[in-house]
DNA sequence: AGCACGCCGACT
DNA sequence: GTCGGCGTGCTC
């Protein structure tokens, strides 16, 4: 029998391989086959795949035929199938998931590549004849009338006719009027706005300029020193010359107030891509993207896998927020990933951020990256003045020192507005019983090892995990001793709001979570509430950064002690990042700003090196520990982790996966584990995890291809719920 | 991951 | 007597 091509394709399911098909009944093989999408029968059910290349086989009869070709031409070409498929080697995945994760809910279902020409009106010829026919001053006459001098598009009918549509309807239907499509037309550019620049930005500016091809570019710049008018004008050099510019910004940095900034100063428009957006919306801008007709696309992570033919540039804004690593399922770094797809693409990569991540300046210690530096604030700003509150031996209000409290009187009187930072959302962390010393702790999360708490909610009326979501309402006698001197311990946002309140009860009082910010502009109505006078911010992180607050004169971070001491080799870095953001909010006007930070631990060298020598200065002595410890960036670590309803199976599991390690890396790798996760029980399964450490990168990669495969197909793998992280953000 | 097939408990 | 629990195995 000769052998017969068939089509190789990836699935969205957890498997490290590909599935031969054959040829579907339509198909004439001819033209580009891989990285168009196919349906296909899978088992018992339906899935789409993407064609990845030919094969050939002997006996046809034990393949199934493809169903369906979806794409008249590679849907995935180029640059970023060569960059997906990296993506999937290098984390590990299969790459139908990575392709899958890729592409909008629409694509991955198989729908066609959404239509991105508008929509427009035109007369039919009997529209033509009978116009005058119509009734005078009714609205499908003055439509008529409309589109008599030619076709007309559907956005622009939106301004010159209101209740169009109706009318419209009512002209098709007496076959008078016909919806077409038009060709993209490029959109008649508005008079962009241009900025001016001080000396440092016009500096930036020409250094950006003067270079070509792929280049990674840090540009650190402090709080409000204009690294965005920076962004804007090397987009603007970007789309002058015909090509288009993707710009990453964390998951809390795209408000409508950055897009309008945008596109006042491009005059273009700007597309955005992020959670907001429906799957249609999100696919028509891929859509757009893919058909080189975007010329700017603003979006948060999974923007990074926008298809970009006519690429120009990349900025990844805030390049050390946290909020750029997707923590599940196929778990990618955008920046990391666009710094892959840069150097594909031959274009410059600009990382901003007024405090670069360790492993971005270890890049720029290095070579491997460009710095450019703005140290002055834009404007008349002035950095503000830091004092660190020793609060040991103080009676403390609600977690507040009467100095501070005097403090935020002073400013308020004075009539500025103030930030109250405390990073721990709710009432307090802890409900406490004071006669026998029992607290609530979650059932479904907590293991006799391990203790989970539960916060205290709603002034001491319900009590919520924070790790599983799990509410109940807190009892109103300890459940132990049966006492009635149950105790809220510590602080949290609530609870200081509740004391704030009282305290000042003549100016506002706005606590600023994600509970008060659910809603679409959430955050902007209520900091509307401020408007020019005196009040009080309290929050967490997502008052770090974000909206500007002119009027913002003391910053007060309440709690610093917490991340202190932390386990995490991260903690460190990702609390100076925090300090240094949250104390950028105070003063961005003409009046200087103060930061108080209230400790227990005033001599800290976190803190000290901190006041004293600013963010570089505890990078360059955090970079020195992380060398002396053998952690990121001076060592490269993937974290294994599994999980069942009972502890042995992940034990198993993951011990099997640590003997195959030591043996296919002849012992180079440092293993540790398996050891429970720091979260044990979460939502009642057991965690466990192993951590992978290599000096090398392609060593700790040599290994995992080695032992994958055969790890997937082991029966303890069956047994447990398993993943693998390469570079985790933090090992919990 | 789904989904089917298969062998043991409390219900109309 | 059946509906349904999740263990096990497979997916071109």
């Amino acid at each position: 029998m000769p052998p017969v091509t068939t089509l190789r394709v990836a699935l969205p399911v957890p498997l490290p391989r590909v599935f031969d098909y054959l040829p579907p009944e339509s198909l004439k093989v001819e033209g580009e086959l891989s990285g168009r999408r196919v349906r296909v029968s899978f088992g018992s059910r339906e899935l789409v795949g993407l064609i990845v290349g030919e094969g050939e086989a002997q006996d046809a009869d034990a393949l199934k035929q493809a169903l369906e070709l979806l794409d008249p031409a590679p849907l995935l070409a180029g640059e970023l199938w060569q960059s997906l498929q990296w993506l999937a080697r290098y984390t590990h995945a299969p790459l139908g998931e990575v392709l899958a994760t890729a592409l909008p809910v629409p694509l991955r279902q198989g729908e066609p590549l959404a239509e991105t020409r508008p929509w427009a009106w035109q007369l039919t010829e009997a529209g033509h004849t009978s116009a005058a026919s119509l009734r005078t001053g009714t609205r499908p006459q003055r439509l008529a009338e409309l589109l008599q001098a030619g076709t007309m598009a559907e956005a622009l009918l939106d301004d010159r006719l209101e209740g169009w549509r109706e009318a419209a309807r009512n002209l098709a239907k007496r076959g008078f009027a016909i919806r077409v499509l038009r060709d993209a037309a490029t959109a008649a550019p508005v008079p962009a706005l241009t900025l001016t620049l001080n000396p440092e930005q016009q500096e930036a500016v020409a250094a950006l300029r003067a270079g070509a091809g792929f280049r990674p570019i840090l540009l650190e710049g402090v709080t409000g020193s204009g690294k965005t008018e920076v962004y804007l004008e090397a987009i603007a050099d970007c789309i002058a010359a015909g090509k288009q510019a993707l710009v990453l910004v964390p998951e809390i940095g795209l408000t409508p107030q950055t897009l309008a900034r945008f596109r006042r100063r491009l005059g273009v428009p700007v597309h955005a891509l992020h959670s907001g957006l429906s799957d249609t919306e999100r696919a028509q801008t891929w859509a757009a993207c893919w058909r080189g007709q975007a010329q700017v696309v603003v979006g948060t992570r999974s923007a990074v896998f926008a298809p970009l033919p006519r690429a120009g540039l990349i900025v990844i804004d805030e390049e050390h927020d946290g909020s750029y690593k997707q923590q599940d399922g196929i778990r990618y770094h955008a920046r990391d990933f666009a710094l892959v797809r840069g150097k594909a693409l031959d274009v410059p990569v600009i990382l901003g951020s007024a405090t670069p991540s360790l492993e971005t300046l270890h890049n720029v210690h290095a070579g491997r990256y460009g710095h450019l530096r703005l140290r002055q604030r834009a404007g008349t700003a002035q950095a503000p003045e830091v004092r660190v509150v020793d609060v040991r031996k103080r009676p403390l209000e609600a977690g507040l020192s009467p100095e501070t409290l005097a403090a935020i009187d002073r400013h308020l009187g004075q009539g500025g507005q103030v930030l109250v930072f405390k990073n721990r959302r709710g009432y307090a962390p802890v409900l406490l019983c004071h006669d026998c010393g029992w607290s609530a702790h979650c059932r479904r999360c907590s293991t006799p090892l391990h203790s989970s708490p539960m916060t205290v909610h709603a002034a001491g009326k319900r009590l919520q995990c924070h790790h599983c979501g799990q509410r109940q309402s807190a009892p109103l006698a300890c459940p132990d001793c049966g006492g009635l001197a149950l105790q809220p311990q510590g602080v949290g946002t609530e609870r200081l709001e509740e004391m704030l309140l009282q305290r000042y009860a003549t100016v506002p009082v706005l606590r600023i979570d994600r509970s008060t910010t659910a809603r679409k502009d959430g955050l902007e109505k209520l900091l509307a509430q401020l408007a020019d006078g005196p009040g009080v911010l309290v929050g967490t992180q997502i008052l770090a950064k974000g909206h500007d607050l002119p009027r913002l004169t003391l910053v007060v971070v309440v709690g610093v002690d917490e991340g202190l001491f932390s386990s995490d080799f991260r903690a460190s870095e990702k609390l100076a990042q925090l300090l240094v953001q949250v104390a950028g909010r105070a003063g961005r006007a003409q009046r200087p700003g103060q930061v108080w930070l209230q400790t227990h631990h005033p001599g800290h060298p976190l803190l000290e090196t901190l006041v004293h020598g600013g963010y570089r200065a505890f990078a360059d002595a955090e970079l020195v520990q992380r060398q002396a410890a053998g952690f990121p960036p001076f060592a490269h670590l993937a974290l294994l982790r599994a999980e069942a309803k009972h502890s042995d199976p992940p034990q198993a599991f993951l011990q099997l996966a640590r003997r195959a390690l030591e043996e296919a890396s002849g012992g180079s790798l440092e293993i540790s584990g398996p050891v429970p996760a720091p979260m044990p029980r979460r939502a009642g399964y057991q965690r466990m995890q192993l951590i992978v450490s290599a000096s090398q990168r392609r060593e700790l990669h040599a290994a995992l291809d080695a032992v994958l495969p055969a790890l997937y197909e082991r029966q303890e793998a069956r047994r447990v719920r398993w993943s693998l992280d390469v570079d985790p953000i933090d090992l919990y």
